[in-house]
RNA sequence: GGCGAGUUGGCGGAGUGGUGACGUAGCGGAUUGCAAAUCCGCGUACACCGGUUCGAUUCCGGUACUCGCCUCCA
């Protein structure tokens, strides 16, 4: 069995992964809030932790792995959005998880095991608040539940704080019905227009950290192996989640190992609508860049190391799966990924260590190997994707047309009417092959049919 | 201010206490009508300053710069 290793954020080490059951591995990753178009930077940990799926899988088989991702759909910046809008709050999550879904689907990423929605889980989650409460881990004031960060002594261990420095920073929240500052909201009263349902506190809605401590919990159990989500999750979201989930289940662990990648940073600046670098996986997606090419991008970089997107880097990785596509089109897959694939992945996901081992495969013409390496990746999810497939068909009259020109020009010596044909095709984006056997077009990056039209004689 | 991450050749990006991954760009060669593609070859890169060591890019300490979090932004 492959021996797998994970940085572990709670250890700050790279530990050999065991989980708990072999038959049945576990991870909760944080889901979106579902208020608008995921952007590119939630991309991220979707793809990182849909490749440490996919490993598992691989590795424990893929009925052996049960990966929940959740859906926040109920949250104060839904509320602002509908009411913004005039939409019900329903029509807004809806239509967001169908297109997250569909956007995270064209970008390689799996169907989690299972997506609960918070709105789901209501009762799960009062029910924890009230064991809080008895636990004496949280109390109740003014129509809130609170936690009693004081009642829980390893808070802050995850991230590496101290309650004491935190309060000093004191940029919390003072209200007066907090026993101490630092104590956060599980339970929280709702206005009328607000979504609210009936609690022993009165008619209100859960706070954030909650509902993953709740819905991990129903679905996963009160210990499980593996939490992952962006870094800046860490704190307060994941300090909380694991103060709650530990104190409303003293026996437990609550996940063994967490996981979490580092941000996103586009053209060298931390993406923000000010700076006008801003943008949706839709926006990228409808700019013409592949889904296999962003993910390839992403999987370019190590996830626990901050990444840049550019331009760039999605135009070279274009090229290079145009090349390997091209390479795996029409043979079939060979039944197991390469081992040093599969070693590299096994590393702490060390995804370019894989893709640079693609690359020998690819350079030793192994397409089988080739073609189920990338596979297991999630770059050759249904086949070789239609942009990267040469239509021949469409360019052979041209091909034809280049063909008798060299022929001509070969009896001639003047090959002027060779190098304007040529010259057409590549501005056109169109790569020319040439040799003894024949002509051969390809369609390059920047393909543009529409310049070939003023070719035709 | 507190906590954490990063700094590798033109660019991207792994990794390692001692024979300079890998990709891409560039250069030279084979091939080609010329190219492209392909193949072959070419690079004294590890932010800075100390320390440990026979030897450090790799370990330790410090400095600088960048970034993130500390404000329910992945």
């Amino acid at each position: 069995m492959t021996i797998i290793k994970l940085h572990n954020s709670k250890s700050r080490k790279k530990e050999v992964f065991e989980p708990i059951s072999s038959d049945n591995v576990r991870m909760y990753v944080c889901g979106p809030t579902v208020y608008d178009r995921a952007h590119i930077g939630n991309a991220r940990p979707v793809i990182v932790f849909d490749m440490l799926f996919r490993l598992l899988r691989h590795v424990y088989g893929a009925d052996h792995v049960t990966y929940v991702r959740n859906f926040t759909d109920v949250d104060d910046k839904i509320n602002a959005r509908a009411f913004e809008s005039g939409r019900s709050i329903g029509e807004i999550t809806e239509e967001t998880i169908s297109w997250y879904l569909t956007d995270m689907a064209s970008l390689g990423a799996m169907a989690p095991s299972e997506m609960p929605r918070a709105t789901q889980f209501i009762p799960q989650m009062v029910a924890m608040i009230e064991e809080l409460i008895a636990n004496g881990h949280a109390y109740a004031a003014e129509g809130h539940a609170l936690f009693a960060v004081d009642s829980y002594k390893s808070y802050g261990a995850l991230s590496g704080r101290s309650v004491d420095d935190m309060i000093a920073g004191a940029r919390v929240e003072v209200a007066p019905y907090k026993r101490n500052p630092m104590d956060f909201v599980l339970w929280k009263p709702s206005s009328d227009e607000q979504p609210g349902w009936d609690s022993p506190w009165g008619r209100g809605r859960p706070g954030w950290h909650i509902e993953c401590s709740a819905m991990s919990y129903d679905l996963l159990g009160d210990s499980f192996d593996i939490h992952g989500g962006g870094n800046d999750l860490m704190f307060p979201h994941h300090e909380n989640e694991l103060a709650q989930s530990r104190c409303a289940h003293p026996e437990s662990t609550f996940a063994n190992v967490w996981m979490h990648n580092e941000m996103l940073q586009v053209e060298g600046k931390k993406m923000s609508k000010s700076l006008g670098n801003f943008f949706t996986v839709r926006d990228l997606l409808d700019q013409g860049y592949q889904g296999e090419v962003i993910r390839f991008v992403f999987l370019s970089t190590h996830y626990g190391k901050p990444m840049d997107w550019t331009d760039q880097k999605a135009q070279d990785a274009e090229k290079t799966l145009r090349k390997w596509y091209g390479l795996v089109e029409g043979v079939t897959s060979a039944d197991a990924p390469a081992p040093q694939v599969v070693a590299a992945l096994a590393d702490d996901l060390n995804t370019s260590q894989a893709l640079a081992e693609l690359h020998q495969i690819a350079q030793a013409g192994d397409a089988a190997v080739l073609g189920a390496s990338l596979q297991l990746l999630g770059l050759l999810e249904d086949g070789v994707p239609d942009w990267a497939l040469s239509p021949t068909d469409d360019l052979s009259g041209y091909a034809q047309q280049l063909l008798d020109a060299r022929n001509a020009a070969m009896q001639s010596k003047d090959f002027s009417e060779v190098d304007r044909l040529k010259a057409a095709f590549v501005d056109a984006g169109v790569e020319v092959r040439m040799s003894k056997a024949g002509v051969e077009l390809l369609p390059a990056a920047g393909f543009d049919a529409s310049k070939l039209e003023a070719l035709k004689s």
